[in-house]
DNA sequence: CGGTATCCCTGAGGATACTG
DNA sequence: CAGTATCCTCAGGGATACCG
């Protein structure tokens, strides 16, 4: 009964991913613009949190065919599912904000 | 925008909360009671865990006037408010591991 | 541009023993 | 029963340099 929760939590895990799956809510990017989009990100860190979120099918890599070759991260529909998580996510995290700094 | 979101995730941070919180959800419960309920843990970790999430204001732990003392842990109406977030991240996880398997 | 390869460090969490 | 105190391990993540 836990087990699914434990699960979307794993997948969500690791510092920069609802970073990275927040920007590629609002447009396609490549590496680069990615990497000036999330000011504190390493590439190391950015290339290792990408391959996570692919594996886990929430993003996917597209290779333009024509030279220069361009690399393109964009969200798949699974990863969109995520969005009432986020939203949730988002709601409570200002409700709690509030709840804290009341006391 | 995104910040909401990370506190959130922060606050649920730890391999245990979530077990607990959802332990609590059903029913109060004494330390050695939680610490059956849940196999793997130690009682350092849900010492630790506890302490976390009454900071946060998620549970709290009340002391029968008494003797014998007995200490007991429940959720709070903020705790519950969480409610939501984790029907979410059920729902989600339930989908992820579907989708995964699929392929 | 789009990454890898190395090296390093910190802190979350485990094991075990002990206390009031 | 309800925790603390100690010690230890390991993986997440940072810094930096390099590659096709």
């Amino acid at each position: 009964m836990i087990q699914p929760v434990t699960d979307a939590i794993y997948v969500l895990n690791g510092k920069w991913k609802l970073a990275i799956l927040i920007c590629l809510t609002f447009e396609n990017m490549r590496f680069r613009r990615l990497a000036d989009e999330i000011p504190q990100i390493t590439d190391r860190m950015l290339s290792k949190e990408l391959k996570e979120l692919e594996t886990n099918l929430l993003i996917r890599r597209t290779v333009s065919p024509a030279a220069p070759k361009r690399f393109e991260y964009s969200i798949t529909d699974h990863g969109k599912s995520l969005h009432n998580v986020v939203v949730e996510l988002h709601k409570w995290g200002l409700k709690h904000r509030e709840e804290i700094f009341k006391r």
